[in-house]
DNA sequence: CGGCGATTGTTTGGGGATCAAACAAATTCT
DNA sequence: AGAATTTGTTTGATCCCCAAACAATCGCCG
């Protein structure tokens, strides 16, 4: 998961580059401002010692909310291809966060759950999330930060790849 | 480059499903955004038939805006490390867009530039995004665009991954 | 009820992107 | 000069993405 491999931020020592148009540019400060925010995300949990990606919060938040999910919905739910889903799903079922089990209902489909120390384990991370969260907003005010994710979401609507 | 690779947005067809914390988290919502925009970037160029990534573009402008760049330095503006950036550079140099000179002054650098095709691509390449940028920003007024521009930068001086 | 099409999860193959470590060549510092 | 540093490359290890092909399973429809 996490598209965006780090990427820190480079420490601007030779800063003074002619950035031209970029600097006025929506798609620019949105994809340097993700790179900052996941290198972020990354050195919170390191340094609380776990590992884990923004991608996969995401996908144990999905799936201790709609347990019984199978792959295909969360994939979609992802915006991922299926077959990107298996080796994550593989990796976290190898640190004991989730199972794959038979649905009853299907015999095509898994129903994905998350174990008890999953669910342990997302309530670390939570923590870890807020606490990283408190950080990439603490220039904001709280308007603010509920303007931006406003002005984010309509930005994603006008996006739609069509 | 681009490190989001597409993760189109899903048809949202299954949309009902529990987001939980996710949709009142920055950074989950930053990630979603990043995401719809780099699809519609790629959507964009593929409809014009030019083949380009957002972390190309913005590698192009970076040399044309300071010829005579050094790998090292373009590597540290693009905050990614000096390896990486080699094969980008092989692959824009197969293409024709750019050189690697040789620098006049220091031996163990290359001086980045366009070369007049590269120019001239560029041109084109700039007024495709111009089409993607009004694109992106349809559903917010030029004051909206420019406010998210300045949280956007404020989250990323919060962020700094320290 | 029996078969055929659609769905699901997996595997395989092909692109790329990231970083770290090791190196040779060149520059700079001592 | 000699040593330390810098730069661009190569190599190695992970990881993500998608498309295509497959077997198993479900579901519809004659």
């Amino acid at each position: 998961m996490s598209r965006p491999p780090v990427n820190a931020n480079a420490p601007d020592l030779a800063a003074k580059l002619d950035r031209g148009v970029l600097s006025t540019l929506l798609g620019y400060v949105l994809r340097r401002t993700q790179s900052a925010v996941f290198a972020d995300f990354a050195a919170t949990f390191q340094a609380a010692g776990a590992a884990l990606t923004p991608g996969e919060f995401g996908l144990l938040v999905l799936v201790t909310r709609n347990t019984g999910l199978s792959q295909m919905a969360l994939a979609r739910a992802l915006g991922i291809d299926r077959s990107t889903l298996v080796p994550i799903l593989d990796r976290l079922q190898a640190r004991g966060l989730l199972v794959r089990r038979l649905s009853p209902t299907d015999g095509r489909t898994h129903a994905l759950a998350l174990t008890p120390s999953g669910d342990k384990a997302l309530a670390r991370f939570t923590r870890l999330v807020r606490t990283h969260e408190k950080r990439i907003a603490s220039h904001l005010s709280t308007a603010e930060t509920r303007t931006l994710i406003r002005l984010l979401e309509k930005v994603r609507a006008g996006a739609r790849s069509v």
